[in-house]
DNA sequence: AAACCGTGGCG
DNA sequence: TCGCCAAGGTT
């Protein structure tokens, strides 16, 4: 229960002459543009992030030009970012924004939440770094950070604990504008510098106040929950296919599905998992194709 | 609540 | 080479 953060001065410093000139943070940026950006950002990294974002925007400045799209075209803008869901939540939370919101990004947290695709980090994040509110960022990142330079851990739990929220509560500086100074700043520490798997810990600027580093960066202790292999997946399979849809200009006949992956048990259960999904619709003449509604 | 959901780069 | 990792969310 620090009353002042040790770690508050230094890191904003740094950050002051190291943040990356990421457009999403430039001083006339939108809120609905930061929304753009958290979603592309959720789980797919900033370098292929950039230009989707750039052809996002310019394509929907608006939540509204974006609601008005059908709903193949955010799914082909979303090209090869990965779980291309998100585009489809994206395009569904313009509307939302819409038709209950007037068009405009909400501010509060509950309206954040509402939405789909926004939960607990993204609401979060929107509204500390499109509206300056305060509010307890939680990402990797951040995550793994006070992991270390707090509590001397290499990494952080598989998930959110009550007493790590209060702990980055505490940590977070009270003011609207200091605390989102802090977010942006944690976050980009842990994505320059204290990363996941070769920390530069003699450029770091808390490198004094790290408990982990003081300790000589003790081995993570704890069950790691290994990704699911990704050759031979169904998620692999069904990336075959999205991309089929993606690159054809209307629908396709079965033969293109069929030509998308070998394994025809495997293609089938893909398929049937994306039109469950909503990601396609089966058409007459066994065609398949993009939801357009 | 563990499992699922894409894609590509890096060590 | 191949497993790990990436500004998570949903079921």
């Amino acid at each position: 229960m620090p009353v002042t953060n040790p770690l508050e001065r230094p890191l904003a410093r740094w950050f002051a002459r190291n943040a990356r000139g990421l457009p999403w943070r430039a001083t006339d940026r939108t809120p609905w543009q930061v929304m753009v950006s958290e979603y592309m950002l959720q789980q797919t990294p900033v370098d292929r992030v950039l230009p989707a974002w750039l052809a996002w925007i310019e394509r929907w400045p608006t939540p509204a030009d974006c609601a008005a799209a059908p709903a193949d075209q955010p799914v082909r803008m979303w090209g090869r970012l990965g779980y291309p869901r998100r585009a489809r939540r994206l395009h569904e939370a313009a509307r939302r924004i819409v038709a209950d919101f007037g068009g405009e990004v909400p501010a509060d947290r509950e309206s954040l939440l509402s939405l789909p695709g926004i939960g607990d980090y993204t609401a979060a994040a929107i509204q500390s770094f499109a509206f300056g509110t305060r509010s307890i960022v939680l990402d990797t990142n951040i995550r793994r950070v006070i992991a270390r330079a707090v509590t001397g851990q290499a990494l952080p739990l598989p998930h959110v604990t009550t007493a790590e929220r209060l702990l980055a509560d505490d940590l977070t500086p009270r003011s609207a504008k200091a605390s989102a100074i802090w977010n942006a700043a944690i976050m980009e520490l842990g994505a320059l510098i204290c990363t996941a798997r070769a920390p530069k810990c003699e450029q770091c600027p808390l490198a004094e106040q790290c408990k982990w580093l003081a300790e000589d960066r003790p081995e993570y202790v704890g069950t790691v929950r290994r990704q699911a292999r990704f050759e031979g997946s169904d998620r692999q399979a069904r990336g075959a296919i999205m991309s089929v849809l993606r690159e054809a200009s209307s629908s396709v006949p079965q033969s293109a599905i069929e030509a998308s992956w070998s394994d025809a048990l495997q293609r089938e259960r893909a398929l049937a998992s994306l039109i469950a999904d909503g990601m396609v619709e089966s058409l007459p003449r066994k065609r398949y194709g993009l939801p357009a509604q």
